[in-house]
DNA sequence: AAGACTATATGTATAAAGAATATAGTACTG
DNA sequence: CAGTACTATATTCTTTATACATATAGTCTT
């Protein structure tokens, strides 16, 4: 008998709001980038490739050229398909540095909750 | 000149999936409870009074509720308006456990996107 | 009696993300 | 050179979580 799914925290998908989005900025910060090369790049932050999902990966890389966060165009001449290659800009790296103070509020608030879970449970 | 929102972030709901449904999985964890009383218990996992949204609250309990991950009952006499009193179930404890597991990574995902940030911006 | 507070609930809208699918060019392989 | 695998981007449809607005009603205080 297959996998179930007991609990319904297994059904999926646990992904963090907008996540995706600022390791995409933090990845472009220093050098430009394009959709599917990014993919191995965003392993270290936890995305495997078998589960990454492109239609979310160039959806968003696109609405964050829509903010203004990123700029993008072809890449000229250079060998098998043409990709369209992300550059970060000035409004991009300042909407990095609110997110990671927001990403450290998250942080702590995990971190509050898993202390008041081991506490209840020990 | 009122603030004007430049950064995109800052444009309301920093809210983490799921989490408020985790964090009331623990209040009830070793005691009833229920919906407008759960608010102030909240506070401590960083839901400020005013922030906390009471349609989602109650809609996320009635949720719970049909996974049977908790169980309700309308509160037998008691002054003031009757009171729906929630008490988490065994489901419910494994699905904290299992939640507890996922927010472990997600701290940590966390935790290298912002050393990675602070490698490059220093 | 008026108003504040406690308490629960629902209808509608929006935003993030997944699933599935479409489209093509390039590289390899026999 | 035909077939296959890989690279690369994009769109449509759907689901899910949450917010916003509003409804309902009992209780407490003054």
């Amino acid at each position: 008998m297959k996998d179930n799914r007991t609990f319904f925290c297994n059904g999926k998908p646990h992904h963090m709001e907008r996540f995706l989005e600022v390791c995409l900025l933090l990845l472009l910060y220093d050098e430009i980038g394009y959709g599917y090369g990014l993919i191995e790049q965003l392993a270290s932050f936890g995305f495997s490739e078998a589960g990454l999902n492109m239609s979310t990966l160039y959806r968003t890389l696109r609405k964050m050229e829509n903010e203004g966060l990123v700029t993008s165009q072809w890449e000229e001449g250079g060998q098998g398909p043409k990709r369209r290659v992300y550059e970060i800009t000035k409004d991009g790296k300042n909407e990095l540095d609110q997110w990671i103070g927001i990403l450290k509020i998250r942080k702590s608030r995990i971190e509050v909750l898993i202390n008041q879970y081991d506490e209840k449970t020990t």
